[in-house]
DNA sequence: CGTTCTCTTGGTATCGCTACCATCCTATAA
DNA sequence: TTATAGGATGGTAGCGATACCAAGAGAACG
């Protein structure tokens, strides 16, 4: 309608036309409308009357500013096409959705500078809440979420100091349970395929969760048998062949992403090698494709709706009034044994 | 820090400060921030020197309701978890991002009712700009795009007539095309296994063009050969197995979810059905995983990321002054011929 | 019957920023 | 030198809601 890039509105009716139509203060619509409970039956009808009449949409920026309260919760995640992530997203959105707030999402791209600057832009649109996926932030970050006093929740892994409040599994434990569970199946010639470390704390503490595992069962830590990867079927795949070419005698490969897992698998059926009979495969996030799979893929199951779930909940109490402390919640993690090992 | 919900921000530095302590006007910082050029050198860098002593947020939402301009887009999609749309959003991200707007992002979960309850809710939080990949929607949903005037997107099917821009591709070409594909390649009893119709436009234009190519290509059109199934690899395998039972006969299946062709493909496997020796498979939306299945699967390529792009880019434009024209973009879509037919 | 209390309602002053216009200063032309 | 244009700065008045306090109306009480 209008070609000026200024938004008119359209028909823009506000709080004070409403309160004219129907007879009342602009407190009273304002009230009527936020808590209907606090104005009687009959102020309320007139209300509602010229609320309908004109189709009014409160204007939420107008309340944000006046009330110094927002609705919208920020969420940075690393990639927002990655399907783990995805399920989290869902998970925030339902919950948040459910108690009248908003979601605004960006993707970090694994960069913490990028991070940095959508932590500012967030903060700028006056978010009352962030979810961030990451665990290791630059002193940037850190300083301006204790400036702000804004509920931050971290959940990708479990840091030792979290910012506010965290909700996650760990890393850690969950790549050295699932090597432990190789090693008490038999295997001895465990290879490791991990995402790129580099600004990825999660990586990192899988593979030190691998290291540990391997000397807990006894098994020399031989670093050719890890390999990194930037997730991708192609990529498993080719980890896997690499890893077989160069230590003939691997007979279990750990797949530090879900992805890498079933592309590895695909190569074996291309190749003909059975699985496990020639090499087991053991996979990390229950992607439903694996329970699927022929054979069906070992894996660990990170409960990424519940780390959803929990989190928005946790920020929404905190937005209603519950006390600021810190919380570190451990939702932990199962091995869930498949054909593929 | 505060124990009230509400948020007193911290250490709230406003533009008035900055100003103060730069000595100079609010107007001038308003403009070092948002317009550089227009000031001089020497008052930027004390501007510039005080925002950066004081770590200065500026505050977007009291920007906003003063210019009555807003930076930020509102998305609903049907479903967060699906990775079809991840593309999308990711793209439509990207794309905002680099031009300073943010992304509000909500889920309809398939219903109209629950878009319209979106619709409203973003449209109170003023955004400057709707994606919707739904295309057909409730009078008020309509109502309310007209009235405000927003710039609208939709994206998931190529509408008749679109409320304002519409980004896709058609939904019944692509069906007929696929049909026609398998008809070519001399499958003659092809059944067809499409995602629940209800309150679903793609999923009815999809069936519509599997029919209207039936009939092109001279074959019966069989209702008994077309199962409704929710997307799912179980579903998927399900159906095929349902429809093998009816119509031992089959000697192709168009999956129009690709879900639902991979479950199928694997169930193939369990049972040792060779395909495309027993049965041909095509799938629909390129998804990584179908390009590396064992065997490869025949698929529609949609371009994602460029209906995303797309869609961000003419919502850019028009926010940045582009006259307000409809326009139809089709961004079509392309066959990929793989081993599975 | 007056007093106190509670429940509704309304008025007013912001919230933090930007649009708009007035002003001032410098540079260039006449 | 004066006139005039043009760029840089500042003052003021909102944007559309809500917080806070004041006031009015009944109800309940002694």
């Amino acid at each position: 309608m209008s070609d000026k890039p200024r938004r008119d509105g359209g028909a823009d009716i506000k709080m004070s036309d409403i309160a004219r139509h129907a007879g009342v203060s602009p407190m009273t619509v304002s009230r009527a409308l936020r808590e209907p409970s606090t104005v009687s039956e009959k102020m309320r009808r007139k209300v509602d009357a010229a609320v309908r009449e004109f189709g009014y949409l409160p204007n939420r920026i107008a309340g944000s500013l006046s009330s110094k309260r927002s609705n919208v919760v920020g969420l940075i995640v690393p990639s927002i096409r990655n399907s783990l992530y995805a399920n989290m997203v869902q998970a925030i959105s339902d919950v948040l959705r459910t108690n009248g707030f908003h979601l605004m999402i960006a993707n970090s791209g694994h960069h913490l500078e990028d991070e940095e600057a959508l932590v500012s832009a967030l903060l700028a649109q006056r978010v009352c809440g962030l979810v961030l996926h990451n665990t290791t932030h630059s002193k940037q970050v850190r300083d301006l979420v204790a400036k702000t006093g804004v509920p931050v929740i971290e959940t990708g892994n479990l840091p030792a100091e979290p910012l506010d409040m965290a909700v996650s599994y760990s890393n850690f434990e969950a790549a050295r349970a699932m090597t432990a569970h190789l090693g008490r199946l038999g295997y001895r010639k465990i290879g490791f395929v991990t995402l790129p470390l580099r600004d990825n704390d999660r990586s990192e503490e899988r593979r030190r969760g691998y290291f540990a595992a391997l000397k807990e069962l006894g098994l020399p830590a031989d670093p050719s048998l890890v390999l990194e990867a930037p997730g991708g079927f192609a990529e498993g795949a080719d980890a896997l062949v690499r890893l077989i070419q160069t230590h003939p005698g691997l007979d279990a490969c750990f797949f530090a992403g879900d992805v890498l897992a079933v592309g590895a698998l695909f190569e074996c059926q291309r190749r003909g090698w059975a699985v496990p009979g020639r090499v087991a495969i053991a996979s990390f996030d229950d992607l439903d494709l694996l329970r699927h799979a022929v054979p069906t893929v070992t894996t660990l199951r990170i409960p990424r709706d519940e780390i959803g779930r929990r989190s928005a909940e946790l920020l929404v109490n905190r937005l209603l009034g519950a006390p600021s402390e810190r919380v570190r919640i451990d939702v932990g993690f199962e091995i869930v044994q498949r054909e593929s090992t």
